[in-house]
DNA sequence: AATCTCCTTGTTACATTGTAACAGATGCGC
DNA sequence: GCGCATCTGTTACAATGTAACAAGGAGATT
């Protein structure tokens, strides 16, 4: 995936998931938001199509139930909310905030290093 | 106000320039957004109204001209980001990003404290 | 003064996102 | 085979993102 689209909050959730199991059907997607997390079933499904749509996830038929999967890595889901948190929120270099994530190991190195790219190239443009 | 209404990226933009500014029309108010940003002075505006009824904005007749100014504290407008950037994106202490504005002076001491009261009071609810 | 022009306001519009209900299809337990 | 729980597909409606266009007023032009 070249151009990373928008990745809205709802959207971030739900790819927060699949970062993490990976392979799972909208069921699956649902029962393992996050905690707080409180809309309807019917929501995360609407929104993970739509998704698929974006090009955001893939979607493939499995014995007659749709698995799911991100087509953004965590890297390239993560950088635009980085940045926006740098610029915007923090007001700060986001090496300071890239450096939170190492810092906390939410990210090994090759992760660190992919998100930093992302950033180097969207100032270069 | 008590109950802080969800405030989205762009409301967050435009809220930003009036705790710099305080006091302004739409017009300087879209003069003054962030470099990067490219939104139609028109967008600016409907969004402005917006906010007025939503309760984030108020506005005033000065001579003919509207003047807007936010209804919000800066620390009042940050909480939630602050919250959804601890909880999702860094996965960390809401503790360590509120440091991030202490140690980088974004805000001063009597605002870092109204920030963490919002957010501890959050936890408890 | 009658215009002309620019700027502000007010109105309307359309796509996307957030949120969800409901109807039809299908597989599983009895 | 029947009923129930799921899953999928369809439809809906409000909020947000983004913006064009029309109407009215203030200052510049002739």
């Amino acid at each position: 995936m070249k151009n990373i689209p928008e990745i809205s909050r709802t959207e971030f959730e739900i790819l927060r998931v699949l970062w993490r199991i990976s392979e799972a059907s909208v069921r699956e997607v649902h029962d393992n938001l996050s905690s707080g997390i409180s809309w309807a079933y019917s929501t995360t499904k609407t929104t993970m199509d739509r998704m698929v749509k974006k090009g955001l996830l893939d979607r493939s038929d499995f014995h007659g139930v749709f698995v799911y999967s991100a087509l953004v890595t965590r890297p390239q889901g993560l950088f635009r909310w980085v940045k926006f948190i740098a610029d915007r929120v923090l007001e700060t270099d986001y090496i300071e905030v890239v450096a939170l994530f190492a810092k906390n190991k939410k990210l090994n190195s090759e992760e660190i290093d992919e998100l930093t790219n992302l950033l180097e190239k969207e100032i270069n443009e």
